[in-house]
DNA sequence: CCATCAGATGGGAGCGCTCCCATATCGCTC
DNA sequence: GAGCGATATGGGAGCGCTCCCATCTGATGG
């Protein structure tokens, strides 16, 4: 038998294969493949009943060997692997994208980078081209994977930003907006004592998110009081703790802003060891409405963030850059949303 | 410069220019970079060096042509993208993966199927030998996925079971013993009209967790009642109603065991509304302990997976597989564990 | 001192594909 | 009816690597 010369060890049909089976030159099978203009209907019309025949699947090596393209994407979550899974956060985000590349024949590649070894592993990996295009969540200010990323030229989109001047596409959502609301909030309810437990301050995000506590408080020409700040990681644990710091500081408090619901949920544990009722005594607006949130008791007020949306503009915005690399660089802010329950 | 002639147009070096620049011929560099005998310790050293000034990084494409290996596994997670996020048992599962990939050279794929169309998409990735293994997460019984990769006679593991009888190697927590200690322990409190909400039934899982509480039931010498049994899917809201359904049935019941936290929290919000105190009218236990065991009100009191543990040993089966694939199909079971907090 | 053998080495062949160019084919126009 | 451009087509070259075999080297034994 003659095609048995144009088939694999493992019986994997080759382009050669289907060629020979619809009679016509291996160029043209490629081009019905890839879906090239300049073939005639007769012959696209033979070519896709051998492939139909065979179960021809293109191999994805050689024609990545020959394009340098890879067909697949990054998505890097630079995060100890813990918060993965407490934030639902970054799961969202993973939805979204793969909602967004689902109808590309793109592939999803996750990557976990928390150790140095693993950041080494990471670079060798990009500059292996192993990917068309990155994506990074969770953005830290000299995070040493983005420079990796901008090192190494690859297309890239952020998940939040290093700062407002931030050189990389990125989508983010509005922090400010988002944080001035949900203290705009407190303060309508008539709350005077309105203290912030921030994220760390090495992400973008924190920053923006005190300053829009900042911003609401001078707006009500209420004076911004340092005793009345306290720091967190955006972990529970972080949030219990600054709580209890506030409280001692400031025990006549009456509102707490916090930057993410985890941190919220522990500070809610805090001030009902305190005996502080929410929100009679202290009210709480938390940020994410993650879905701890819905479940907190009392129920949590919190700020939404489009967070499946993120990852989706994310995707979108890569595949814009990978298609035409020329293209300067783009954000999107996507806007975010109180979502007021039962805490304040 | 005669080197020129071994770059790539990108400007990456090959094989053939460390080659050239250590002055020994491609077969000696592609013994040292894939860590083969045979080579003298000073062309070891004088390619070792090369590669180290030429900054020198394999091209996976075109070893993968050769060899066709791919040196990647696809975890495959075929629920609807919304449990991804709401159940952090998804991502304990994904950073459990990734761990234990983290010190071999596998890349880790991420690949979503809820709709048709996408499993469609799956089988040509499968039939394309895009991976080297793959993993499935959330089976159902007679999942059409299932089915798809054992047709592709891809290495597998499975994270849970059809059946007992699964012929397929997989992962599973002891499903059995950990329904029966809670099951258990709501009866030593002294309960007796204990109520159960189930997982959806076309999974092996829900069924197993089932038959623990029928089994404590047992023993403890009281009757199975039918009427104390009602069906979920896992989802907060089938819990809801599943909660509604029970008091309505038997509104004398004074425990129920859900057989998923995010079904014992909807069973809480309903059993609150009904004016029912936890645990003190009924007593509440959950499964799977996670993170919104701990914020609930009151805390809830669970059994224990070790999601992280399965996603790490279904990597590990999945590693042994791919590497001696004659290998007969094997099975672990993770033992569980009930953890008390006050809701029982 | 030469035959022998193990170990080290170089490089041809070929993996399956895309790219591109030379060639073939067709329908028009003048 | 010859000439021309547009459209289709076949297949060579080559992507960067591994595999394998032929060759070479040097140490060993008779």
């Amino acid at each position: 038998m003659s095609t048995r010369s144009a088939e694999r060890g493992d019986g994997r049909p080759t382009l050669e294969a289907v060629a020979a089976r619809a009679g016509v030159g291996r160029g043209t099978v490629s081009r019905v493949v890839n879906g090239s203009a300049g073939v005639s209907p007769r012959a696209r019309k033979a070519v896709e009943q051998a492939i139909a025949e065979l179960g021809y699947v293109p191999n994805l090596a050689a024609r990545s060997l020959v394009t340098s393209r890879t067909d697949a994407i990054a998505l890097i979550v630079p995060e100890t692997e813990t918060r993965l899974a407490s934030e639902p956060f970054f799961a969202s985000i993973i939805r979204g994208v793969a909602s967004e590349i689902s109808d590309t024949d793109l592939q999803l590649l996750l990557i976990l980078v928390s150790t140095e070894r693993e950041r080494r592993r990471l670079a060798g990996f990009l500059d292996g081209r192993r990917v068309d295009g990155v994506l990074l969540v969770s953005v830290h200010t000299d995070d040493p994977v983005v420079e990796l990323l901008e090192q190494s030229g690859l297309p890239t989109v952020l998940g939040g930003r290093r700062s407002d001047l931030e050189p990389l596409s990125y989508v983010d959502s509005d922090n400010l907006r988002g944080a001035w609301a949900a203290v705009r909030h407190l303060l309508d309810l008539g709350r005077r004592r309105v203290a912030t437990i921030t994220g760390p301050l090495d992400m973008e995000a924190s920053g923006v998110r005190l300053e829009g506590y900042r911003r609401a408080l001078r707006e009500a020409e209420l004076a911004v009081d340092p005793g009345l700040i306290a720091h967190g990681d955006f972990t529970e644990s972080s949030g219990e703790q600054a709580m209890a710091e506030l409280l001692a500081r400031e025990p006549a408090l009456d509102a707490v802003f916090c930057a993410s619901d985890l941190m919220a949920a522990g500070a809610m544990r805090t001030l009902r060891r305190a005996g502080r009722r929410i929100p009679a005594d202290v009210a709480l607006v938390g940020f994410d409405d993650s879905p701890i949130a819905r479940h907190t008791e009392p129920p949590m007020t919190t700020v939404r963030q489009p967070s499946e949306e993120m990852g989706r503009a994310m995707a979108r915005l890569l595949l814009e850059q990978i298609a035409a690399p020329s293209r300067s660089h783009r954000q999107i802010i996507l806007s975010t949303e109180l979502v007021v329950r039962e805490s304040a």
